[in-house]
DNA sequence: GCCGCGACTGATAGCGCTAACTTTCAATAT
DNA sequence: ATATTGAAAGTTAGCGCTATCAGTCGCGGC
């Protein structure tokens, strides 16, 4: 392993002067520089990120918690934050998070300790919890909050814009002729249920509409079986929406498999909208349209306001969250209403 | 920050001594032991984990590389290897791997300096990467694989028994009284597809009956789509099969939908069984029957073998992975084949 | 011609921890 | 009682890098 003396020794310095061409510190005359950098490449030197780390107090990594991620959500994130980790030049340290069970204070401190870690990334529902953004603060690691529920002034935030892609999702399907659109809800404890019913109902509103009867509005759970069940009470009404918005992709799955058992074929009978773009969404016949939430965008934007936090301290923390760029992604489950004969119905 | 100095200072002994007692090392008398213990409790001491990695060389931290985590393969391996970490009180560096792409072997080598990393866990597609397998070594990082295609003797591998478990999963239908079962074959360029395909014919062979007909393989490639197509052609038959097995999943999944659009009730009428146990499995309804893979225990037994490395080296390096114990998943996909009657079926 | 100034570079001392070596000292053997 | 142990503790010297402070050197102003 070369160290920083033997390229101080070939270039003939002293060590701190390599220190000093290495990050670009104080004024170093341009040959010395130069007769530097040569003997570096020559002695193929990489600095020894490990004792950087224990002088500075902090290695480049950044450190998320993962929970169950049998959503998807946490693993896109991830997925998000590798891509964000390469752009920036850093380093990712993933710990799990099981929630409040006892101790789990110590982990993290333990977590943040051993890994040097100065930096934080803080997903759902951790980047809710007091307790978890106290601690930060005691440990002095900088965090920045991904889809809180509520912002907190403390941490800058990033987040998506729910509820108007709830409404391009509506006027999407207006655009298409439907008019009689049924919405299956996400699960009443998320404010993300709530402000995609509320983008649903704005667009209604927005193009001069009638307000959707209560009977199209179906609560579900964000689960598979609730948006099953769901669907069927909604393609069971008397007269059946032509087309339905499901809060998210497993719900807007179901959707199509309930209706595909009812002999209804989408689009042609039924368009079927999801959200999210999770996995599901792009795999199932026919493929879901549905709205791709901007995970790489949030997941850089986050980096870099770590990144930026030293230059400008506490710049963009406020109390609403940046709010990323999300989009529609038409795929093959949403196509003109048909006009004339009613889907064709079956028990 | 509270330094081993402190320590030192407050139980009235030399740094070096309370190193001894962090390190369990050498003979320390039991008086001085619990006086040591005792201040470090007093001043909250937690040792920085960024200095011994400067002295050890190395910090405690495991290494994985991921890649896309659509298959949902990654993302399970992920956070099995979370919960070995716990277990085994390390923590987890994850870089993004995106094949061999210009300068990956520059990025491999950053990553694993910066972060101190000695072991490095290799899933698919890289465990079966030559030149990737050639830098660990070169770079002095222990590794294991994980399902690998094929072994290698350098290296410790962890695995599960594909043929095994395909074979389970064709006598479980057996013990329902199935004899008439197809299989949708996965990816020919996997290794996985071949087993458990071996494993299915092998299940005939052990319970003396003739194997099946060429027309109740079919082809697939791991895809819903495939899997749709695939189904097509099997209950088509002019003897439909009452059971099919898929060789994953999503394949399994799109058998469901694509029986229930033609009618057929699961698992009255059909039954399927899946293979993963991936997400989509218990969350569509019916649930998926289907094969556990044993993350869990794959990734436990790996951190625990690089744990053990310096105390026998080179053991558990062989040719044949040490397979992990897999479980069938019996949910709402299999039941008892319907005597009588045959199958209604619907163009 | 000497002083002082600014641009550049070097010696030194750690960051917190541990390995190798040395010292201390009580218990035993002679 | 003295030599001989060896367990128990301390001393010293870094791991590789960087901050502090103290130089060195050339050059213009008085």
């Amino acid at each position: 392993m070369t160290t920083i003396n033997d390229v101080a020794e070939r270039a003939g310095v002293s060590p701190k002067t390599v220190s000093r061409v290495l990050n670009d510190h104080d004024s170093v005359s341009a040959r010395t520089r130069d007769r530097v950098r040569a003997a570096m490449k020559d002695l193929d030197y990489q600095p020894n990120a490990v004792a950087r780390s224990l002088r500075a107090r902090g290695s480049g990594s950044v450190g998320v918690l993962m929970g169950d991620p049998s959503g998807g959500y946490h693993t896109r994130v991830h997925h998000a934050l590798l891509l964000a980790c390469v752009e920036t030049g850093r380093h990712l340290s993933v710990d799990l998070s099981e929630g409040p069970i006892p101790g789990w204070d110590d982990r993290i401190r333990a977590f943040v300790e051993d890994s040097g870690i100065r930096e934080m990334i803080l997903l759902p529902p951790e980047c809710d919890f007091g307790p978890m953004k106290a601690l930060m603060r005691e440990l002095d690691v900088r965090c920045v909050l991904i889809s809180p529920t509520t912002p907190d002034p403390q941490f800058p935030a990033f987040a998506m814009d729910d509820r108007a892609a709830a409404r391009e999702v509506v006027e999407h399907l207006f655009s298409l002729g439907h008019t009689r659109i049924g919405h299956i809800a996400g699960h009443p404890d998320h404010v993300a249920s709530t402000l995609r019913r509320n983008g649903f109902f704005e667009a209604y509103a927005a193009a001069g509409l009638p307000r959707p009867g209560p009977e199209l509005i179906v609560q579900g759970e964000f689960t598979f079986k609730t948006g099953l069940e769901a669907a069927r009470r909604l393609l069971e009404l008397d007269e059946p929406p032509t087309a339905i918005f499901a809060a998210n992709d497993d719900m807007a799955a179901a959707t199509c498999m309930e209706a595909q058992r009812r002999g209804l074929r989408i689009p042609d009978d039924l368009s079927v909208v999801g959200f999210d773009d999770a996995p599901i969404a792009g795999v199932i016949w026919p493929s879901l349209t549905t709205i791709r939430q901007p995970f790489e965008q949030m997941a850089l934007r986050a980096l870099q306001t770590l990144g930026a936090w030293s230059v400008n301290e506490g710049a963009g923390k406020t109390n609403t969250p940046f709010l990323a760029r999300h989009s529609l992604v038409v795929r093959e489950s949403t196509g003109p209403v048909r006009s004339g004969a009613p889907p064709r119905r079956k028990t």
